[in-house]
DNA sequence: TGGCGACATACAAACGATTGCACGGCCCCG
DNA sequence: CGGGGCCGTGCAATCGTTTGTATGTCGCCA
């Protein structure tokens, strides 16, 4: 991948840049600049020719050279652990409706979880190449303190630790005491926790929600897992295995609950007659389960929205409602 | 979302340039430009100088200046129908990994469908933003011709109908078949198919695959869908009300599939005994349902790999291999 | 010791846009 | 009829790089 092929192609067929729109209209360049930008100071009559070459040219500004004398690149970078993730999609689809709408493109690095290439995407902020970064990561690369300040980073769905910036959440910990106390007002007790990969905010917070659901009664230690269905799927397993089951599982995000159900089913369990599952996110598959599944959700486009607004209009984004979607997966437990 | 408080902050804080390596290390940008190309021209001692100052600083190009003089982005635009959709994310993934390799950054824009937007951001082309285009969309701007012909643009999944333009796909057709022939030689007489949307060309080959597989045989007239979840269980519902129902159903995706696994459900069937169903992509949650879905495996991630080889290396794609997943949501027909 | 070549570095133009300032023409008023 | 504004347009500098060409320095050999 050393050699590029476009590179070595016959310097690219001249675009047609201002100066052509110029000659055209017969004005200066400046002239079309002004009139492009809609400045009140050009005659209606210029204004017009040079809108007729335009059309007839097909011009269309080049945002590279735009965006080097402006210093402003109209693009917006969200950096997040994998797309191949529904629910993180969800949130490109919003942030991609509102950046379009405000005229801002929208660029997707994808970090497999990897903090040297978060690194080096962010670096894009650095280069010019991007105004505003939206971190769906639940971290942040050092290089960016400057930026920071400057209000071009904000962070969606996790909240970052020991940094101080713009934060599109909602209350996790209250999402996940809402899923847990659901199951404790069916009537049940054993309650087990699936939940994310160890040292994750997100994580942290979801199991303080189902630790403070629980209060009063004896929780069985939560499991990790990392978000998989695989990883939902081995920690059900564990869980099942125990010689007192739970009769009800709170899992940290949608993709472990579909693997518990899995394993559940695998064990010769009935879903939720012999065990109850809870999910969270609300991604489209979780409607589609078997039995579908009781589960929070997050407003995922919305997130997306916030995240924008904050970057273009500085506007504080206030903590998101989520909502308990109760279907079928839960039930009173077995007496 | 008209005014950017980005641009209203004062003067982007000054960001290291060329400039100030030049100045720190004692040499002009000429030399410190080449240093850091890794000219031969420069001596290891100038070298090392500037390599210290661009250290100490923690100097990165600016690659819009950069993209300016060079006429080259050394970025890729993805074009997909929508991004919430685990295939396409798939493929996302697989040009990210690529494009990163080859230092190159990636933009994604989700079209939902409407050829207006696809327009806006092909444009994206000319500007300069990026130097490459990659299709996922079964479609193709007209404004493109002139970079098609420069290789700038590829296509992905789908094939576009009367454009010619490297292509990255599996045999659609021959995939079908193999999957409608897995359910003949089960014993299958009356096998369904729930296709996509009308119109479409991978709807057309997949559909001709299962024709061909029946050739025969009397076909029941298949049922569109528009390869979401809700489309498949609605189209289920109308195979399943008919009066002589199929014993076997080929999905031209998963998520349709999974829909019609709902709907067989719902109406009181279990899979694969009453009815066997086949999806087509092989998504992560395929392998999750009850019970686990037969499906047509398409290489997402070297989709990725072979369309970014394609526009940076000239590498003309190969017709990539698909693969039949045999897994329990297929049986013989009950006799 | 003088001249030539080789080699490292500097100068300046270019990439395509934006924008402060200068300029020229016109109208209007005294 | 002359001068001052005002208004539309053009000139030229600028954004941060890259790169062809000019320049300077040094060593070497005759």
């Amino acid at each position: 991948m050393t050699l590029l092929r476009m590179t070595e192609s016959p310097a690219s067929a001249a675009r047609t840049k201002m100066e052509d729109i110029a000659r055209l209209a017969g004005v200066s360049v400046s002239t079309v600049s002004r009139a492009l930008a809609g400045s009140p100071k050009v005659t209606d009559d210029t204004r017009a020719r040079i809108e007729a070459a335009v059309r007839q040219t097909g011009y269309v500004v080049n945002q590279v050279a735009q965006g080097l004398r402006l210093q402003r690149s109209r693009q917006l970078l969200v950096l997040l652990p994998t797309i191949a993730n529904p629910f993180f999609g969800g949130v490109v689809q919003g942030v991609d409706e509102a950046a379009q709408a405000a005229g801002y493109g929208v660029l997707v690095g994808s970090t497999e979880g990897n903090a040297k290439r978060e690194a080096v995407l962010a670096r894009q902020l650095h280069t010019g190449v991007v105004d505003g970064l939206i971190l769906l990561t639940g971290r942040i690369p050092a290089t960016l303190e400057g930026h920071v300040a400057r209000g071009q980073v904000v962070a969606v769905s996790e909240t970052i630790p020991g940094a101080t910036l713009p934060t599109v959440v909602i209350d996790n910990e209250a999402a996940a005491m809402a899923a847990v106390s659901h199951l404790r007002a069916l009537g049940h007790v054993r309650i087990a926790h699936i939940a994310g990969p160890e040292g994750n905010v997100l994580t942290a917070q979801r199991a303080q929600g189902w630790r403070k659901a629980m209060a009063g009664e004896t929780v069985i230690p939560l499991v990790f897992g990392d978000f998989t269905i695989a990883s939902g799927l081995a920690a059900m397993e564990r869980l099942l295995a125990a010689p007192v089951r739970p009769t009800a599982v709170f899992c940290a995000n949608d993709e472990m609950a579909i693997g518990a159900l899995k394993a559940a089913r695998t064990a010769g369990l009935a879903v939720p007659r012999d065990v109850s599952v809870v999910g969270f996110d609300d991604i489209s598959f979780a409607a589609f389960t078997d039995p579908p599944l009781t589960t929070v959700r997050q407003p995922r486009r919305e997130f997306g929205h916030a995240a924008v607004a904050a970057l273009l209009d500085g506007v504080v984004p206030p903590r998101l409602a989520f909502e308990l979607i109760l279907r079928a997966s839960t039930a009173p437990p077995l007496v």
